[in-house]
DNA sequence: TTGAGTTGTGCCATACGTTGCACAAAATAA
DNA sequence: TTATTTTGTGCAACGTATGGCACAACTCAA
């Protein structure tokens, strides 16, 4: 037990020597009696514990994780142009439920994010290599990732939120987007409209595919034509959705329904809308995706369908764990259900007080 | 350079002495050869850096950390309801830019919370005293914390994002959300205003506290007098505020202007009014604080004051980072400049297209 | 009572991968 | 040759975990 001065930080630094000394037993007895499974008398269970309280000690977690090759932490690796995307509350539910579930099973969260593509792989790099994390939870799902290449060539324990279209047996926690969306679309059908429209995200996103393609079947099965020019570009920030307002609705023929990708986006698209004198849902419908918080707060209060965001970062951050710890899993790609949330920007009757 | 196997996966462990063996020279010369600064022939510094590349070679970082003491890694302690108030846009902006700092400094981030304050105390117990970290970021700034009593008693390298009330001592980035309140309110004052009411955040809150004397301050300086029940008790989340307004605006002199405390909270605010039928700007004028993203978005779009909130993290990184170094601080008390951002919730005359 | 066998208890030595200090060896200069 | 510099090595830490082993105590039979 002596004092140590880091930096100019004066620290009283208590190891287990310390401990083992000032209780008169040696420290692999105090390393036993820490980790309890094994062969030492109660009473100098008892008495060294007494001491470990008395002396405030605390064991070295680098020590610890020296020895043991573990570090009970796992990283989360945001994605890319973690600048912007982090701005969408999505991330941060996600986060949540990656934190909530990571805390209950004692185990710490390394944040990481990169600037480029080749800054990725290098943050990944130090995290395997430098055996900093247990396993990593990639919060990425554009098509080509390195990072999974990556990960599989290091066999390294990972989980992906979202679904890698080119590698398809990874372990991953993701969504049906594809029936999702299909279900989004579906609800406009039902209630009449032919006229609908796409807002897409970014392209190079297999999420973006998914719900235009669950968009596509639902049309295809109401047998409503897509023409070329009802697929429109968008993207996760909102100042997209609302500038493609204006363009959209002067075409000839404009929509009736819109199906966004995302909620952030739409909040984008219901403010160009309202620029324009628009009423929705008078004059048109507006279903989205990923129900943040706030959604229910808009002018009209959003639809969107709930994918479980906290559930799909919980249940991510649970499998990782049972990865690590080589539990058995149930199945390697895990579907966190979704559902529709019905509120005024998709209702036909509006029944205001 | 041996496999390992840990929990089933197969390690292909290069250290510091297969590297040095293989080049032949001893483990300290190889160390030498990362660190640099050392009297190491060109031509041996040439072919451990070579066999190094080869090999695949990266420095345990567990290892590193036991022997130096540093860790290279700071803590962020979310505030105690982590759940709920992570759900703020806030907290994540504030995120992204203590991230983004450490990033570009080399730290790493370790993300905590805890579920009540007994638990908090030992979160930061395990960090603190197990050496994970080398500075906490605290994100809470309530009355009478815990926390920061803790660190204290310590002598751990810590900033506050925020203020404290007790401790005026500690290291800090903070706004100066009195005067932000004053701004605020005064741009109302200055439209002529006088019925001006202020829905308050979570009383235990400083920054609650703060902004509430700026609203009163400026009060009092244009001779109005605050009623009892002017003062609306909000939350940080926001169907409070969207509860409060049906009650407000039913009484006999309702008011003609709100300074609500936090941008989610207005939201809620929007929508009660909304569903009262009540116009804002037209009838109500409304201001608020934080300036999150999606504020721009509402309908109408929301006057924020804008506190840097990415500047506050960013700068908090860098404090901190600075105190771990040992470098000398300009000031304990560091305050981030905000700025009113006028939008459509508080114009006098719309001016719309 | 004694010796062998059994069980419980705790210690020693070593290892994890790295750094840094004191010193050895080699190269160069005087 | 000796002194001096340059370059590299050996060893001891850092704080913890663990297999093997010593030792004491206890049981039981002769």
């Amino acid at each position: 037990m002596e004092s140590v001065k880091i930096r100019g930080y004066e620290w009283m630094s208590v190891t287990i020597k310390d401990v083992a000394r000032i209780a008169g037993v040696s420290p692999s007895t105090v390393s036993r009696v820490i980790s309890g499974h094994t062969r030492i008398s109660p009473q100098t269970t008892k008495k060294v514990k007494l001491i470990m309280e008395e002396l405030g000690y605390f064991p070295n977690i680098m020590a610890k994780s020296l020895v043991s090759k573990t570090t009970r932490t796992l990283g989360i690796i945001l994605p890319r142009p973690a600048e912007e995307l982090f701005l969408n509350l999505f991330f941060a539910e996600i986060i949540r439920g990656i934190l909530a579930q990571s805390m209950r099973a004692s185990y710490d969260i390394l944040l990481t994010s990169s600037f480029s593509d080749k800054d990725e792989i290098e943050t990944i790099t130090k995290l395997v290599k430098g055996r900093r994390v247990d396993g990593i939870i990639l919060l990425s799902s554009r098509k080509n990732d390195p990072s999974i290449q990556f990960l599989r060539d290091q066999n390294f324990p990972f989980v992906l939120i979202g679904r890698s279209a080119d590698y398809p047996d990874v372990t991953s926690v993701d969504n049906d987007n594809v029936q999702a969306a299909y279900d989004a679309t579906n609800h406009l059908i039902a209630q009449g409209h032919t006229n609908i429209r796409f807002v897409t995200g970014p392209e190079e996103m297999v999420v973006s595919q998914d719900r235009l393609a669950g968009y596509k079947k639902a049309m295809s099965e109401a047998n409503i034509n897509i023409a070329q020019d009802w697929i429109i570009e968008g993207e996760l920030l909102s100042q997209s959705g609302y500038r493609a307002m204006s363009f959209i609705m002067s075409q000839q023929n404009p929509p009736t329904a819109l199906v966004v990708f995302d909620d952030v986006a739409a909040f984008g698209v219901l403010r160009g809308l309202t620029e324009l004198g628009i009423k929705v849902p008078d004059q048109i419908k507006l279903v989205s995706f990923n129900n943040i918080a706030i959604s229910e707060l808009a002018s009209p209060p959003i639809s969107s369908i709930d994918i479980g965001t906290y559930q799909l970062g919980y249940s991510a951050s649970q499998t990782l764990i049972r990865v690590v710890q080589n539990e058995p899993l149930n199945a390697k790609e895990m579907i966190i259900p979704h559902r529709l949330i019905i509120r005024e920007s998709s209702m036909n009757k509006v029944s205001r007080v």
